[in-house]
DNA sequence: CTCTCTGCAAATCGTTTGCAGTGAT
DNA sequence: ATCACTGCAAACGATTTGCAGAGAG
């Protein structure tokens, strides 16, 4: 009953797209775009209402939503209250997470140079990543 | 005659479209979304034409594209080799450039720990602007 | 003259919305 | 019973594409 409870804890009422939902976020180690969502319910779903959870949930702060630069396609990943940030293949577009950040004292020195308040932080990160590197080699 | 130089040293054929683009982003301070660039232009042109000039441009690394998260729109700089990052105010979407980066070191970082090998970054900041703090000071 | 670029219109893709019916409490 | 949630279809906004004509070298 543990998702259940959770979406009780944020004022959600339960429904079994929502239960759907997060089962799958919760269950994915990655952050997912929308589709992989779809595709990993075990239940059918209309789009719009997924975006409708989907937006709930990160006005709720359960999930974090992204857009990477390329693909520039929104992801969404469960919020484990651990601050990451995702390092994008630019070849496959696998997403790695990545849970160090330097950013810490930077955001306060950005702050008494600017007068900004700063909220939040997007970090990407884009490369090619190992396998792909062996891959463009041996085509060459 | 510069633009038209710049336009010969990246092997891009010499168009008024392409000068009056090239014209407006070098002249703006701050990284503007298509529109603004169109309403900017002194010709009219069709938005197709724009977005492809764009694509051009970013492809010879002119300018540089990011996707801000909120409002999640593109917007285009014209790349003067200085690195920068943007901190964009959440309640007026004004984009404030910041010339510092504290990423050098840890790409090398996350490189060691991970075997990609890190190409770019994208780094925004938000925040609110000193402007909208005053303003929702008085408003409460 | 040749080949690329542009304008136009239509297509596409991700996302949002209105509405009527369904379901949770 | 009430009010929020869902599915469906249509609308939407940003971006892309095919094509025929215009323009650059």
């Amino acid at each position: 009953m543990e998702i259940k409870d959770e979406l009780r804890a944020h004022k959600l009422k339960y429904t079994k797209q929502r239960y759907a939902v997060l089962e799958v976020l919760k269950e994915s180690e990655i952050p997912l775009t929308i589709n992989q969502i779809k595709d990993n319910l075990d239940i059918t779903m209309d789009l719009s209402t997924i975006y409708r959870i989907l937006d709930a949930f990160e006005e709720k702060k359960i999930l974090n939503k992204t857009v990477p630069l390329e693909p520039s396609l929104a992801v969404y990943d469960y919020n484990r209250d651990i601050h990451k940030h995702h390092l994008t293949c630019l070849k496959c577009s696998t997403i790695l997470v990545i849970e160090s950040c330097p950013l810490e004292s930077y955001e306060e020195q950005v702050e008494n140079n600017t007068g900004f308040i700063i909220k939040k932080h997007q970090l990407e990160l884009y490369g090619i990543c190992p396998k792909c590197q062996k891959e463009s080699v041996s085509h060459e």
